[in-house]
DNA sequence: GAGAACAAAATTGTTGACAATCTTGTTGGA
DNA sequence: TCCAACAAGATTGTCAACAATTTTGTTCTC
């Protein structure tokens, strides 16, 4: 167990707690079920019990960590149905954010979309899975930025944060790259054509996909 | 200002700081961007600070409470334009969780909207806005309960919360029951043909046309 | 050997006090 | 009069100790 040392360079406590133990959490270097015991923690982070004890309050509300009276805390596991629910959800808010992306975006927006899809396509030519799913990332963040729908992104940044393990299962799977670039493309091709409607209609599809994927 | 005591019946002090003043706030009690002190709300509802931050940080995260490092808590006002944003998120999500029920609700529940969509008829006929606004929530409500989409309730409860002050604000516009009860009724008979995709699209039109209204 | 009652350990919940930070009001000088 | 520096007050952030609760291990009885 490495001691994290960097407790006062000015940086609040609780903050520091809340940003490493988050961060351990999403690159997994917490096992899922794993017992979450807040001395551990503060002793870890070098923090007192109180900013750990604060910093999963607001992991939990966030649906990185389940927290259950007098018996602690630990990393919340996501079942494959809430997988799927999850799934369900970001397909229509992210339809959304496609929609307005397609109004709003600017010209130099819709370039970069269509940069990222032909790294998307040179990625999946080339064999290389983790680079597509880099790119798979990217471009979904892109399209929620350009949308400018504040309270969709942040809706879609805590559901995925909960899916981190499920989507690294998926991206690894042989042919699935193959299988969503050309939906990937369609996306991209329909906000560019600014046409909202049908730029909502080819993310749907895309992660109607996806939670196919899921379910097998 | 009342002091509202009840401490130890065996309920977790967090917990009553975070029922009552979650209640205050969307009663309406505190008045919009007031300053939320901690050794006020400890003392106003007979619990200790510690518990009263606990409460704050996760009301932060449910949107209700504006926290800024060392400046305090305050209740958070929502502009009209976060309204219209929220409200286009309902709008994905409710749609959702119509097309579900479509599908998914029982003979007994679909009875259920049928029921309630004969007696906002009736208010509006009799001229209540405000049994009309009470079983316009019922209505949605029940739309979500009918889902069986845990994650989207979820968020749209988190959502709904942020939108006490505005709704009210809309409810007692003269001619909006009227205007909204037509949309209303047809949401609840596509749920009932069981067609999903008529459920979502009527549920988007009906919060389309509450969008509308907002802007104004 | 199985099960209940009890005791010990581990862990979370709570408390009050202290430190750090920000805001506000005041004073001094140009 | 205006502005900067400073001091006082208010408020949040942090800490260590204590209390309550749950879990675990042990012993005793049948």
């Amino acid at each position: 167990m490495p001691k994290e040392a960097r407790p006062g360079t000015g940086e609040q406590a609780k903050q520091h707690a809340l940003v490493h133990l988050r961060q351990a959490i999403l690159h997994g270097d917490m096992a899922p079920a794993q017992r979450l015991v807040e001395n551990e923690l503060a002793e870890q982070f070098g923090v007192t019990r109180a900013s750990v004890r604060a910093a999963l309050i607001e992991l939990e509300s966030e649906g990185l960590v389940e927290r259950i009276r007098n018996r602690g805390s630990r990393v919340r596991v996501v079942t494959v149905e809430e997988a799927v629910a999850i799934t369900e959800c970001r397909m229509v808010l992210e339809g959304l954010c496609a929609a307005k992306a397609a109004v709003e975006a600017s010209e130099d927006q819709l370039d970069q979309l269509t940069d990222l899809g032909t790294a998307m396509a040179k990625a999946v030519a080339g064999g290389e899975p983790l680079v597509y799913s880099r790119l798979n990332h990217e471009l979904h963040d892109r399209i929620r930025e350009f949308s400018g729908q504040q309270v969709a992104v942040g809706l879609l940044e805590r559901l995925n944060g909960q899916l981190v393990r499920h989507r690294f299962q998926l991206a690894l799977r042989p042919g699935r790259p193959q299988q969503s670039l050309s939906e990937h493309l369609a996306m991209i091709e329909s906000i560019r054509a600014r046409d909202p409607q049908a730029a909502e209609a080819a993310v749907r599809t895309h992660l109607a996909g996806v939670i196919d994927a899921l379910r097998q």
